[in-house]
RNA sequence: GCGCCUGUAGCUCAACAGGAUAGAGCAACGGACUUCUAAUCCGUAGGUUCGGGGUUCGAGUCCCUGCAGGCGCGCCA
């Protein structure tokens, strides 16, 4: 593409004065190239010089004469180059440039947009591991959405993927299930029980206890207690589970792994983990309990690993699942957490550096909580007492399209505010709207042509200089853009890139849709225009690909 | 009290790891459908980027400080 062609242009010429003025090129920062956001400005710029000028002690303008002067061009793309400002340099590419990217898109189709960067290496995203104790809720939604779209993206600059549940599936958690279930299901005998505050109180867990009533009558009235509860959060995790996958699924998510906390357990994982840790001499005992020393790796203070009544805390499974993330040989794991588990990130940190892996490896997006409201009020979300907005009710309501786009148009770590009443209202106004339409109106396009008997062969090609309207130069340079907006998504795991870029372009197309005619008697223009709505049309299907949502033909 | 995140137009949010004149959508107002989909387009209006210092050629972005909001600070999970 033309911006990573520029970059190496620039990068040789600075070599080479860098070779000439005796400068290490080391210290060189990598060029960064830009789209100016005035057009006079240029089609690219860089501010190479600048950053650079007190490595070679010259003023900026002056190092960007002689960038530009050794700037070599072998493709002769560069139509004009300026010195602009404090010292930025702005190119002017010829019109033939943009017009080549039309074709790239053409040809590579359902390509474009993809790179080979990753080179196969493995990555594991894992996200939204809800505890198998309630419904997933809106603020699941938000993980679900930023995880897999940060897996698609990664998925698409080359890397090998799998994404990965983790299943609380031990633990206290896991009791209190059990026993929410199994008072329920005695009072479904007619027991008189007192149903604790703090257990799980949502209608799904009488719904478990019916069903188990149903299928096993009073079967567990005449077993053991913990044997009853032991078997009923298995089973009721299970159910829980059936249907947290098939939201997922509902939502546009596919697992590669669902992994068991549990099965951690039955390998000794999580002692071996503890032992490996001691063997190093991270751990110490104090107070009947045993301390992992991750104030020495950067924590505020040490972790209790194992507690003095011999119980394994929950952070000691999550360092043995960790260290099995890393047996596992990914090059790269990625964490998404809701962000009030901020405070656990410089622990697990801790950990991965004391059992000798690379803490860089391990990248942690803290996803910022979703605030819930209805008609502008607040509402307090608890899986406890079983007060939430489901995210099966939003799909439901909203759509999974306009979900997910709500979750995707804001960075990360902005504090989201969901309006479940406004949602449900403006899902008409949904930008994700803007986007389809887009799609289905050059569907639509390509269909009325083909019925008057105009057969947009691709094969034959056009002569693409007639494409000469602002807006259809405007509109290839944005196209031109694709792949380096997918891979900087990627690369710095920001998926609300993809939403805003898709604006961009689409506003473009809308106003130039509206001003223009693409089927035409001028048979040289419209085969022309054929391989610019063409490849808007590709872009837009690549993108949406990325974010999960679909590309309709109709709307 | 300490730590993390946030503060940008009336509202919801962007601003491409410091770049040139801070941009979109919604809401408001005024216009455009006998023509490839009006879920669209064109136009108007809207700003001391929370306050105060600093760093430099240049700050919404980095540092210090104050204020406001969210979250977290257990031998819970």
């Amino acid at each position: 593409m033309i911006d990573e062609y520029l970059v190496r242009c620039l990068n040789q010429s600075l070599k080479e004065l860098a070779a000439e003025k005796g400068v290490d090129p080391a210290q060189l920062r990598d060029v960064a190239l830009e789209v100016p956001k005035i057009e006079t400005h240029g089609d690219f710029a860089t501010n190479a010089a600048m950053v650079s000028a007190r490595f070679f002690k010259e003023p900026p303008r002056k190092l960007a004469e002689q960038i530009i002067s050794r700037m070599p061009d072998p493709e002769k793309l560069v139509d004009g180059i300026e010195i602009a400002g404090p010292g930025f340099i702005n190119f002017f590419v010829k019109d033939k440039a943009w017009q080549n990217v039309l074709k790239t898109i053409v040809n590579m189709a359902e390509d474009y947009g993809r790179s080979n960067r990753g080179e196969g290496k493995r990555v594991q995203v894992e996200f939204v591991s809800a505890n198998p104790t309630g419904p997933l809720h809106v603020g699941h939604g938000r993980g679900a959405a930023v995880g897999d779209v940060i897996a698609r993206a990664l998925e698409a600059t080359g890397y090998d993927v799998s994404r990965e549940y983790y299943i609380n599936d031990a633990g206290r958690q896991m009791e209190i299930l059990g026993h929410s279930i199994f008072l329920r299901y005695l009072q479904l005998f007619g027991r008189e029980v007192d149903f604790p505050e703090d257990y799980y109180q949502g209608k799904y867990i009488e719904d478990i206890a019916r069903e188990l009533k149903d299928t096993k009558g009073d079967y567990y009235l005449g077993v053991e207690e913990s044997q009853a509860i032991n078997e009923m959060s298995m089973f009721g995790a299970g159910k829980i589970l059936d249907e947290i996958r098939q939201d997922l699924e509902d939502f546009g998510i596919k697992y590669d792994c669902w992994f068991s906390e549990r099965s951690l357990f039955e390998k000794s994982s999580v002692e071996k983990t503890i032992t490996e840790l001691q063997e190093r001499g991270y751990v110490y005992e104090n107070e009947g309990a045993r301390w992992f020393r991750s104030s020495e790796f950067g924590d505020e203070k040490d972790r209790v690993v194992v507690r003095s009544n011999g119980a394994l805390t929950y952070f000691a499974s999550d360092l043995a699942y960790h260290k099995d993330k890393f047996e596992r040989g990914f090059n790269m794991v990625i964490d998404v957490w809701g962000a009030d588990h901020h405070g656990y990130v410089p622990r697990i940190k801790a950990g991965i550096k004391a059992l000798g892996y690379d803490e860089k490896k391990l990248q942690i997006i803290l996803v910022q909580l979703v605030n819930l409201l209805r008609a502008g009020q607040p509402v307090a979300m608890s899986t406890r007492k079983g007060e939430f907005v489901t995210l099966r009710e939003v799909m439901d309501e909203v759509g999974k399209d306009a979900a997910r786009y709500i979750f995707l148009t804001r960075r990360s770590d902005s504090h989201l505010d969901f309006d479940l009443e406004l949602a449900k209202e403006r899902s008409s106004d949904n930008p994700v709207y803007y986007v389809q339409y887009a799609h289905a109106r050059i569907c639509s396009m390509f269909r009325v042509a083909e019925k008057n008997g105009i057969e947009p062969d691709f094969s034959a090609g056009a002569d693409l200089n007639l494409l000469e309207l602002p807006q259809e130069k405007k509109i290839m340079k944005i196209l031109a853009q694709f792949p380096s907006v997918v891979a900087d998504c990627a690369m710095f795991l920001e998926p609300h890139r993809l939403p805003y870029y898709l604006d961009d372009l689409v506003s473009v197309f809308h106003s130039y849709y509206n001003k223009n005619r693409v089927i035409s008697d001028n048979e040289p223009l419209m085969r022309a225009r054929f391989y610019l709505v063409r490849s808007i049309q590709v872009v837009l299907k690549n993108a949406l690909d990325i974010l999960g949502v679909d590309a309709p033909e109709k709307m």
